[in-house]
DNA sequence: CGCATGCTTGAGCACGTTCAATTGCGGTGG
DNA sequence: CCACCGCAATTGAACGTGCTCAAGCATGCG
């Protein structure tokens, strides 16, 4: 259903398998940590991102119910290239990776799938590269959120599904705090969206497509 | 052996399909159309790129000898999302999707060795976003050029074995024209690059991943 | 009550893009 | 053989976006 959810194969191996529990602003793994397993997200958010300079960092996606985490694992390096921490408390489980490699093999059906969440990955990864060459950070920030609506449903008021400080909004969309602050006080004055002090509400999406559009013609 | 490349299973996959041969500039597939198969480099180059603007495009990567183009057809989207362009002449081979799918059901290792591609591919993109949004320009050329020297190996003289136009080194680079000339230049006034009117040559390898490293502290 | 921390805003600056003008060169036709 | 044209290479200057830095507020906590 959603493009990032394996739900049924890794539900099934992963149900005999000890869960964990992580807080908000936990961290999960570090760039650089030896990969010893995939995540499984039950509940909750993770952000996987990458870091620089301490106090920079780049979101490259969320990861919610029914997303796995750090598949990148699967590729050739022996440590993981990205972090991964808790936006909200999280439950997830983890599978070693001996114990996953050897599903893969019993299961052809499987590998398919993954091949085919991977290679979607790959086009939202592409496709993040382009945007950030060519947009200005006001769409980028625009995409940013049209992106979240996507991925999180909405409450009954209509406020994203997702509390995201003004730092990590700041970090998805691949632009600082203050730069950040000043494009959502615009779309606020342009009553574009609104926040209510936990979340963020889209009150006008097609105005977000419209900023997003100029760039593309 | 090469992160891009799936030697054997392909080759053995594709050694009876018709080949296709395209000349220098022309192209293979437009972001848009129709998924048809997948493609596999016999010899030759193709830029995997996206385009807006007419005159503004970002190149995502190079395929050659051994890799395979036209995978992400493999997602969910039923059009490519990238175009494809030879950028000398190439020599390729078609597999239509259903024979490809076919394989891929009859060749369980095929399909991991797939995933596990993906998974570099995906990778490498993730790392061109974190480099895009924290580096400044003349960083970003300096990988791109190291990158190219890892992938085109030099020849006798030691010349990058790739003949790349500065529109499409720019591309790759994520800037434009005037501004990679500017920084060539500055390049090759330190003596770190030359070029002999055809490519170009890295004369200073340890001088490019200084200029990298300066943002990386 | 005072210090610390995070939010908010302002001003300046730098990088890289844009636009335009000039140069160089190869091909074509007179 | 020279003159002309066209296109790409090259350079210059100016502009604008968005980042940096730092000061002003507010909020919280000892």
């Amino acid at each position: 259903m959603c493009r990032n959810s394996l739900p049924d194969w890794i539900a099934a191996i992963s149900h005999n398998k000890k869960n964990l529990v992580l807080k908000k602003g936990q961290t999960l793994f570090t760039e650089g940590d030896a990969v010893k397993g995939i995540y499984f997200v039950y509940d909750g958010i993770i952000k996987v991102h990458k870091n620089w300079n301490k106090d920079k960092e780049i979101i490259l996606r969320f990861a919610t119910r029914g997303d796995i985490v750090g598949h990148l694992g699967l590729g050739d390096g022996a440590a993981y290239p990205v972090s991964a921490t808790a936006v909200e408390q999280t439950v997830l489980c983890f599978i070693d990776m001996p114990f996953f490699e050897s599903s893969l093999n019993i299961n052809g059906s499987l590998v398919k799938q993954l091949m085919r969440f991977f290679a979607n990955e790959l086009y939202q990864a592409e496709e993040k590269v382009k945007n950030l060459v060519h947009m200005p950070v006001k769409a980028r920030i625009a995409q940013a959120l049209l992106r979240l609506d996507e991925q999180f449903s909405t409450d009954e008021e209509g406020y994203l599904g997702i509390e995201l400080s003004r730092q990590n909004l700041a970090s998805f969309s691949g632009t600082i705090y203050e730069t950040l602050f000043r494009v959502v006080n615009e779309l606020t004055a342009e009553g574009i969206i609104k926040t209510n002090g936990r979340s963020m509400m889209i009150c006008d999406k097609s105005a977000l497509e419209q900023i997003i559009a100029l760039e593309n013609n």
